[in-house]
DNA sequence: TACTTATATGTTTACGTAAACATACTGGCT
DNA sequence: AGCCAGTATGTTTACGTAAACATATAAGTA
């Protein structure tokens, strides 16, 4: 008799039902043919020591896992707390369990966390935008999972992509402040500029600009993370300069709520004095004194989707290599452009 | 010689490194003697067939796992947004990694949840209240994991406890209400009153009004999950009745801001015809037209150091046991009342 | 009747790793 | 010279599970 004091196993519970271990496992996973009477057996006595499977064993012998890797740049928005709650409820309704890190928008970061989260056999992964490094490419083409790549749609996926056109948002945005009759406009940007989605924004905003022959008088990259505060101390700080743009683009609505509570503050009039637009159309913007200018996206929908798609039985993955769902985005007409 | 077609092992690190395996195992974790030029041999040509670590297997063999699992009620609220960030931080710095799901205030769900999260024997594990059912406590004892409950610290943990007392929340609330001159009362409250940190604020704040001979007018809790608009509903709703209340606490800020957006569109003043008071406080409400009177949470702070203590190398949890790290909360008087 | 088929269970083995237990070689110290 | 401690490696084994391969009985079918 073994008086062990680790955790109960198959074992033990099959000496408990007096079948094998076998048939234990049987019941456990539903697979194969049990009778109703060694599966109550088994199941009384399962629950009478209190087994728990062991997922490392499962994993490890059956060489799949229900879990996904997620890799976020971060969470101090509360943009990928949607995407992730997208992504939970999905994968969650599948029986699979999300395993995620952050990246905090550093690229070495990224690979060291995609290393490791493969190093948990994760049948799947998702990851934030479409540039990876070869070594991440690498690690994960060697390891054979799943990958869906959300928030941005601009570019070659590596197997799908769940999205939207940053480029076109970018541009959309312009093309509404020009024919609100703007024509000198800064940027106002956050994270040393490593949001790769922002910079496509403003890719696109640029270009739209050039185009119509206005000029961007200046790019502000804060090296901190965006916060209501760091747009109010930004924007306090553009307006200040001889070269005074009309318009401001700031890559997030964080940073452009700071923008709209500077202009209360001092009396600055928009869109008369100043005009801003922001992104995300985050839920919070309907509170405000004045209706920010913004795009909205599907941000829930992207982890729901990606979360779906990772969780779906085997589909033929080559048909979707390399495609694209762009799930689209909306500009607000705000007050403030 | 074997071509197998699956990922490299240690042992394919080893015959390609012209070592034994468990040398291999050794390099990688840094344990035991190893010569310089045998590591970096290994090294190389771990580097060089791609090898990537199997945990599943380290974790079935070595009976510990770096993961700890992380149960919250929703993702819906940024509020759970900023402590699965202190969280996730602190786990990280210590090679940690969260494994998480939500319950939606479901105590069955919890049960669930948790059992499945203990199936990858994770060293730690991070509960949202003190609250938990039997089943739920019975199955942690077993799996012998180390527990941090967070956000309250009304009631006995199981372990160690990071959080503020809710139920002062709710006194100081009142308190500051009364304090005021308001007499008449209403509460606004969501998720079916299954959230059971805010009965306990609900609960402080009650008996702080009767204390001081103040009328709780109504209890109105909506089915739905929290948010902004259904904040504005319930305002909306409660100021119609004829016996209408002159201050309203509601569970949350984003309910309450949903009435501050109420009283503006309609002219109503506050606090002058009604009293509004919320709790968290949240980032956003800076940005708002009216201070709304709340109570700050030391959200990130309340999941940082449950990861630190998940994270610490073996301390004696004996002497912790049924401890309690009151995080505090500071009562943020605005402009609603 | 013999022979398939469906049902129900058992036995053996391998998944990849690290713990436990060897083994062997160095150099310094008695 | 003999011995011990430190350094550097190897061999065997077990972690708990499920796949693969038996085996056995009952029921249906040629």
């Amino acid at each position: 008799m073994k008086t062990r004091n680790t955790r109960p196993t198959m074992d033990d519970v099959a000496e408990k039902a007096g079948v094998s271990q076998m048939t234990v496992s049987r019941v456990m996973n539903g697979k194969g043919y049990i009778s109703e009477e060694v599966r109550s057996r088994v199941r009384s006595a399962a629950a009478e020591i209190g087994y728990v499977q062991n997922r490392l064993a499962r994993g490890l012998r059956s060489e799949k896992t229900p879990l996904v890797a997620v890799v976020l740049p971060t969470l101090g928005n509360s943009v990928f707390n949607d995407v992730l709650s997208g992504i939970t409820d999905a994968l969650t309704q599948a029986g699979y369990r999300p395993v995620f890190g952050v990246t905090e928008y550093s690229e070495a970061k990224e690979d060291e966390l995609v290393r490791d989260l493969l190093s948990w056999r994760p049948s799947g992964i998702v990851l934030t935008g479409l540039e990876h490094s070869d070594v991440t490419r690498a690690a994960i083409a060697a390891a054979g999972v799943r990958v869906a790549e959300i928030m941005d749609i601009d570019g070659t996926p590596i197997s799908l992509a769940f999205g939207m056109s940053q480029i076109a948002a970018g541009h959309a945005t312009a093309k509404h402040m020009l024919a609100q009759g703007h024509r000198r406009f800064a940027y106002a940007g956050s994270h040393s500029g490593r949001d790769l989605r922002a910079g496509k924004r403003l890719e696109g905003f640029r270009r739209t600009l050039r185009d119509a022959g206005a000029t961007l008088l200046s790019e502000n990259i804060s090296p901190k993370p965006s916060s209501m505060m760091e747009g109010r101390r930004m924007t306090a700080e553009i307006l200040s300069r001889p070269d005074r743009p009309d318009a401001i683009y700031y890559s997030n609505d964080d940073l452009a709520t700071g923008g709209i509570m500077h202009c209360l503050s001092n009396g600055i009039r928009m869109p008369e004095d100043i005009a801003l637009a922001g992104f995300n159309g985050l839920p919070f913007l309907e509170a405000l004194p004045v209706g920010l200018t913004t795009v909205e996206t599907p941000r829930y929908e992207m982890g729901k989707q990606a979360g779906k798609f990772l969780s779906m039985p085997e589909t033929d993955l080559a048909e979707d290599a390399g495609r694209v769902v762009d799930l689209g985005f909306n500009l607000i007409a705000g007050q403030t452009c």
